[in-house]
DNA sequence: TAAAGTGTATTAATGTATTAATACAATAAT
DNA sequence: ATTATTGTATTAATACATTAATACACTTTA
C-alpha cells in the first residue's frame, strides 16, 4: 500500500500539505512512484491520513504546478511522465539557486570545499542506487 | 561601504529580516565581512535600508544564535571568529539535510546524477575562487 | 558621573498562512 | 440518463508571522 510511505504528524509545526508535498517528491525521486502512476484520491489519502481532504488537494494541485504531478478532474491525479513544465535552462537555474544555498550555508558551518565535496559524493550515490533499486518494480504494492 | 552590500524590497514577499539575514550570511561566506568585524548598529543600518530598528536586530539575533554573529549589549555585534556552536556531528548531519533536499529537488526536475555532479561541481568552484579573491582584504572598505 | 551609543525586551497592529466546511464541476461506470 | 467518483473553488475560523512603537539595560566616552 501506497499509504504506508507517508506519515503526517500535526504538532511538528511544519504544515501538513507541506509534509504531504515532501514525502511525495521523495516517493517520486527515490522511485517509489514512477511516471504514470496513479496517486490516491484526494478524500481516500486524507481519510486514511486523518486531514482534510483540502490539505491533500493542496498538496497535489502545488505539485501539478511545480510539474511533479497531473491532476484531471473527474480522473485522477498522476505521476507526470513527461519532461516537467520548465525548460531546460529554467530548471537548471533553479537547481543552481539550490545549489548556491546549500553551499553559503555550509560554509557558514565552517566546512571546507574538500569537505564539501565528499560528503556531496557521499549522497548521491546514496540516491543513485536508491533509484537503481526501484528500476524494475511495478504498481503500488 | 558595507551599507552597499545589503538591498531590502519590501515588496517582494520576502520578509524583511530574512532578506538580511540571507544576505549578511552571503557577505561572510564570501569573505566580504571577516570573522572579528564589526557590523553597523541596529539603528544605523536601520535609517541606512528605511526599516525599523527592530528588523535589523532580529536579524541579527537570530544569526547570533545560529552561530555566526556575537552581539554584545551596549559594545555592537561582530562576526563571529571561532567555531561555530554546534559540534562536527551535528553540522554535518544538517549539511547532509541540506543536500539531501537539493537533490530530491533536482531528480524531480530530471535531472540525471550526471548532470547534477557537473552542475555542483561548477558553483562549488565559483564559490572557490570567490573566497579566494576575498582574502587578503581587510576592513569593510 | 553624565551623556551618547549600543543591544534587548515588551506590546500592539497588521497581514499572511493553514486548515476545515461546504458547494461546484467534470468524468466514469452502470 | 443517472449515480458515483473525482478534482476544484469559495468562504470562514484560527493561529502565526511580521513589523513597528516604545521603553529598558548595558558599555563606552567625555
Amino acid at each position: 500500500m501506497i499509504y504506508n510511505w507517508f506519515y503526517l504528524n500535526p504538532r511538528s509545526g511544519v504544515p501538513l500539505y507541506l509534509q504531504l508535498k515532501e514525502q511525495l517528491k521523495m516517493a517520486v525521486a527515490g522511485g517509489v512512484l514512477k511516471p504514470g502512476d496513479r496517486l490516491p484520491p484526494v478524500r481516500e489519502l486524507a481519510a486514511a491520513l486523518s486531514v482534510n481532504p483540502n490539505t491533500v488537494a493542496r498538496a497535489y494541485s502545488e505539485l501539478e504546478r511545480e510539474g511533479l504531478l497531473s491532476s484531471e478532474q473527474g480522473r485522477g491525479t498522476f505521476v507526470r511522465a513527461a519532461e516537467p513544465l520548465l525548460g531546460r535552462e529554467e530548471r537548471k537555474i533553479q537547481v543552481q539557486g539550490l545549489i548556491d544555498r546549500v553551499l553559503v550555508e555550509a560554509f557558514n558551518l565552517r566546512f571546507t570545499p574538500v569537505e564539501l565535496q565528499e560528503l556531496w559524493g557521499e549522497r548521491l550515490k546514496a540516491w543513485e542506487t536508491r533509484l537503481q533499486r526501484g528500476k524494475g518494480e511495478k504498481g503500488n504494492e
